[in-house]
DNA sequence: CACATCATGTAACCAGTTACATGATTGG
DNA sequence: CCAATCATGTAACTGGTTACATGATGTG
């Protein structure tokens, strides 16, 4: 079970809809992990019905009501056990790394197109994630923050989603040079 | 389909037996794509099935003979069309961003022990990778080999490879210190 | 009233993991 | 003869993706 602790990890310390959670690991946005909000709602209701998460109505006006999902207990201990358990380092798995890797069989400027529209992607969304991480700041230096904030988790990983995507787009761009320059 | 264009991709230059695929496709080595043994015989069969590989028994003496596998016209066809083809960016997915994400619920000093613990193989990984693009190279400088190299692409992948498992250490201390300080 | 956004789901399918299995050959 | 390495598979299960669906509410 995966997306399960990413979920229970995310409602930490705040309550969250599954329309807010959606957002939150919608691609583009997700620093931590992503899924799809299909994917969401199954796990919310799994989630609930193993007595990890209680939902309850929140009626709004101007929009539709939501449902809004809080740990429970139980909920909380599954996720500090989750902490501790073990876990196996993985590796990147990404379609663009196999293309790389099949660099002979390919149309050299086309990959190398390929190879740009990522980093520009990249790097827009680690602009995106370094905006969030200043917010985190609120103005504070980060040795300060790392020492005072409450809940250091979130900005632990938002940098690491910050690094990994402007590495792409550095290599993304050194890899098309590369390419381009035969 | 995704792990059938990594095969294709490891065939392209030379012709190999599931358990070398195995080797090339471990954790611990792969450094453009994983998978389990399992799933690379199963896969193979399926390549073979669809007339994108071809498989030749070679007699061995001193060890158990082996099914070398080679790319058909078809399967290098197959492998063109994929780098042609538009594929989305996927993000990090990795159990320990979800812990750390999670600190707040977490033991600060365990999980720093495991951010450590990630951080040493990590190293170990890149240290081994990078001996590999020095194998590549031999003995050329970079550009140099960027330049006259009949096929880069195992050399893109594998700095790509190199670059993360760097970073991961490099972020994995700098979050451990961070839960240590506390 | 159409379109965007908010909001929540079901079902079929595909890819990857885990557990289980087997056998050859060499070296200590 | 036992352990290590080489070599190849099957089957059940889990997690994630894709396709399909529906309805509320506000804005232009």
């Amino acid at each position: 079970m995966a997306l399960r602790h990413a979920v229970l990890a995310a409602l930490l310390d705040r309550d969250l809809s599954g329309y807010q959670l959606t957002k939150l690991f919608d691609l583009g946005v997700s620093s931590f992990w992503h899924a799809a909000s299909q994917q969401l709602y199954v796990e919310l209701a799994k989630l609930e019905a193993d007595g990890l998460l209680t939902g309850h109505e929140v009626v709004q006006q101007g929009r539709p009501n939501k449902r809004v999902f809080a740990l429970t207990d139980t909920g909380l201990q599954e996720l500090t056990r989750f902490t501790l358990a073990p876990t196996k380092p993985t590796s990147i798995r990404d379609d663009l790394l196999v293309k790389a890797y099949a660099a002979h069989a390919a149309d050299r400027v086309k990959l190398a197109e390929q190879l740009e529209q990522r980093a520009t992607q990249s790097q827009a969304k680690a602009e995106y994630l370094e905006e969030q991480l200043a917010k985190l700041l609120g103005g504070k230096s980060e040795a300060e923050y790392l020492r005072t904030a409450e809940n250091i988790g979130p900005y632990l990983a938002g940098t690491r989603g910050k690094m990994y995507e402007r590495e792409q787009a550095t290599w993304c761009m050194w890899a098309a040079e590369a390419l381009r320059a035969r």
